[in-house]
RNA sequence: GCUCGUGUAGUGUAGUGGUCCAUCAUGAAGCCCUCUCGAGGCUUCGACCCGGGUUCAAAUCCCGGCACGAGCACCA
C-alpha cells in the first residue's frame, strides 16, 4: 500500500486504527531468559534430574544454567534429584553423585536448594506403586515385552488388564519378594489402548531388577522407570516447573496420565532441543565410562572429554559458559554450535585476568650482537599490556643469547617484541635499533637466562599434540591461566626445577 | 509406519499483524588502536523453508507442501 499511495496515506490510517504502531521503537533484542509461565517469585520450584552414572558434561550444563537462572530470578528453589533407579542398563558410579554435586557448584557459584537420590527414596515409589494397584490405576503385566508391543500396536488389551486388585496384590507381591526374574512381570499404568500415540498405551511403571544396586545393593527387587519415578518425585517435591529436553515430550503425556489418575495437578513444562558442539562427536556417559576403562582415555577430566571437569581443567570460566547458554537461551530447536562459540565467550571472560608469558615453539637460539649499538641487559615488561594486572616481569638478557620460534627466522629482519629491531644472518642477530622503524614483524622471543623448558598439550579431537618449546621462568604458578603471546590461552598445569607443563585452552 | 516437535544470515539468537529495506552475538573480509596471531573500537558481508489464503498491511494468523529432528526400551 506504502508503494502505491505513498507512506503519508499509510500514516494516515494507522492514526485512526492503531496509533500505537506508529511510536514503534526500533527492535532491541530481548536479553535473558523469557518469562516462566505461571509464575509466582517466592513460589517457583524447579529440577535437574541427571543419572550418576559419570560427571556432568557440555550437555547437562544447559540445564544446570537455565534452571539456576530461572530460580535466581523467581527467587525459586532448585532440586538436584539423581535419578539412579537402574542399576543395569546405566548403573551408578558411585564418585558420581559428589562429581556432580561439585561440577554443579563449580558452574551456577551456589550449592542446590535441596539434594535427593531416587535410591533412597524407593519405599516412596512402592507406596504409590500399591496405591496404583489398590484403586486399580494399573495392573501387574506378565505378559513379555514383545508381546504386549504387539498387543499395543493392534490397540489389544492385554489378558492382565481385566485381572483385579486382589490378584495384582498378590502378583504385585511375587514381585517385590524376588520371586519372579527379571522380566517376568512389570507394573502398567492403566491409560487406554486406543490412544492414537501408541507410546503412551498402559506405559510400564516398575520393572523387575535384581542386579544389585550400587548405593542400597540387593534389598530391592522391584525398581521404577524413569517417568514413574520422575512423576511422583516431581509431585513430592512440589515442582512447579519442569524444563527438560523435547526427547521427553511423550514422558510428559505418559506422566499426565498418571497425574489424572492420583487427581494431582502436572506442573508447567518446558522443552529445549538438542545440541550438538561440532568439535565433539557424539560423546555418551557411558561410552565414555567404558573409554575411560579401556585407557583410552586418562580419566573424566582428559582435555580431550566434553565433560565440565575437563573444561575447568583446561580453564574454561564457569560465567562465560553461564553467558554462552544463556544466549542460546529455551528454545525446542536442535541446533549445532561451534566450540568456537563458547571460546569467544570464554576470551572475553578471561582476558583481563590472564598475565601474558612468552612461550617459544621450536626453539632456535640466537646471538644478539649490540657492538654496534650497546644496550641495557634488563627488561622491564607488564604482566598485562593494558595493565589490568598491575605488575611487572623483569628479564635479565644475560650475554644476549636469545630463542625465537624456527618459522620467524625465515625472515631476515624482525622486531623482537618490546625490544629491538634485528637483522638475523647465520643464527646471529644485529641489533639495529632500540626504537621501531619499519613495519616488520613484531616476533616473541625469550632470554635463555630466563628460559625453561615447557611443554604445551593440545588437545586436537580424540589426539593429543605435545608441543616443546621454552618458556619465561618468571613467576609461574600452577593452576594460573596465562596468555602465552602470539600463540594462546593455557593453563599451567605443573612446574617444577626442570619443565614447566601446559595445557591448551583456546586462541 | 504411527505419534510429536521444529523451520529467521555460515552458526546461534531477538522479533507473534504495521517505520521490519528485520535484533544481537559469533563468523568471514577490511580498517583503526595496541610493540602479540590477544584484547578493544569501527565498517562491510549475510536470513524470515516453499506455495496458496485472510488482511489496507504477514517473519508474525490460516491451509497445503517440503525439509530436519525426536519418541514409539521392562534406559535415563
Amino acid at each position: 500500500m506504502a508503494q502505491d499511495k505513498g507512506i503519508e496515506e499509510v500514516r494516515e490510517l494507522l492514526e485512526s486504527t492503531n496509533p500505537e504502531a506508529l511510536n514503534r521503537q526500533k527492535q532491541v533484542k530481548r536479553t535473558g531468559l523469557k518469562e516462566l509461565p505461571n509464575a509466582k517469585k517466592g513460589e517457583v520450584v524447579l529440577r535437574f534430574a541427571p543419572n550418576p552414572n559419570g560427571p556432568l558434561t557440555l550437555g547437562h550444563a544447559r540445564g544446570v544454567t537455565i534452571n539456576s537462572e530461572y530460580s535466581k530470578i523467581y527467587e525459586g528453589k532448585v532440586v538436584l534429584r539423581f535419578d539412579d533407579t537402574d542399576s543395569k542398563v546405566k548403573p551408578p558410579l558411585e564418585e558420581a553423585y559428589k562429581w556432580i554435586e561439585e561440577d554443579y557448584k563449580w558452574l551456577t557459584g551456589r550449592d542446590p536448594d535441596i539434594i535427593i537420590r531416587a535410591s533412597e527414596r524407593m519405599e516412596i515409589y512402592l507406596k504409590y506403586a500399591r496405591e496404583l494397584l489398590d484403586n486399580g490405576f494399573g495392573y501387574v503385566c506378565k505378559c513379555s515385552a514383545e508381546k504386549f508391543k504387539k498387543l499395543r500396536d493392534e490397540s489389544e488389551e492385554c489378558p492382565c488388564r481385566k485381572n483385579d486388585s486382589k490378584k495384582n496384590l498378590s502378583d504385585w507381591n511375587e514381585m517385590i519378594k524376588g520371586e519372579l526374574d527379571e522380566g517376568m512381570a512389570v507394573v502398567r499404568v492403566k491409560t487406554d489402548m486406543n490412544l492414537p500415540n501408541p507410546a503412551l498405551r498402559d506405559w510400564p511403571a516398575l520393572r523387575i531388577q535384581h542386579t544389585p544396586h550400587t548405593m542400597v545393593g540387593d534389598k530391592y527387587k522391584v525398581w521404577p522407570l524413569l517417568d514413574f519415578q520422575s512423576a511422583i518425585e516431581d509431585h513430592e517435591q512440589g515442582v512447579t516447573h519442569i524444563i527438560r529436553g523435547k526427547d521427553l515430550m511423550d514422558s510428559t503425556r505418559k506422566q499426565k496420565l498418571l497425574y489424572k489418575h492420583f487427581g494431582w495437578k502436572y506442573p508447567e513444562t518446558l522443552y529445549w532441543g538438542r545440541v550438538k558442539i561440532y568439535e565433539y562427536g557424539s560423546f555418551s556417559t557411558s561410552g565414555m565410562r567404558k573409554e575411560i576403562e579401556n585407557t583410552n582415555y586418562s580419566g573424566w577430566d582428559d582435555p580431550r572429554l566434553p565433560t565440565l571437569r575437563a573444561l575447568r581443567r583446561r580453564g574454561f570460566n564457569p560465567d562465560a559458559m553461564k553467558d554462552f547458554w544463556l544466549d542460546l537461551g529455551l528454545t525446542q530447536k536442535d541446533i549445532s554450535v561451534s566450540l568456537q562459540t563458547i571460546e569467544a565467550f570464554n576470551s572475553s571472560k578471561i582476558d583481563s585476568m590472564c598475565e601474558r608469558r612468552t612461550f617459544v615453539r621450536n626453539p632456535h637460539k640466537i646471538q644478539l650482537n649490540d657492538e654496534n649499538l650497546p644496550v641495557e641487559r634488563k627488561l622491564v615488561l607488564n604482566k598485562h599490556p593494558l595493565n589490568e594486572i598491575k605488575g611487572y616481569r623483569e628479564w635479565d638478557l644475560g650475554n644476549l643469547e636469545i630463542f625465537i620460534e624456527e618459522k620467524d627466522i625465515d625472515n631476515e629482519q624482525i622486531r623482537l617484541k618490546d625490544f629491538a629491531d634485528i637483522k638475523i644472518k647465520d643464527s646471529k642477530g644485529i641489533i639495529q635499533s632500540i626504537e621501531r622503524t619499519d613495519k616488520r614483524q613484531i616476533v616473541h622471543w625469550l632470554p635463555k637466562t630466563i628460559a625453561k623448558k615447557a611443554v604445551l598439550t593440545i588437545p586436537k579431537g580424540n589426539e593429543i599434540i605435545v608441543q616443546e618449546g621454552m618458556m619465561e621462568d618468571i613467576q609461574i604458578m600452577e593452576n594460573n591461566i596465562v596468555q602465552l603471546e602470539r600463540v594462546g590461552y593455557a593453563r599451567i598445569e605443573s612446574s617444577n626445577e626442570e619443565v614447566i607443563k601446559l595445557l591448551w585452552l583456546h586462541g
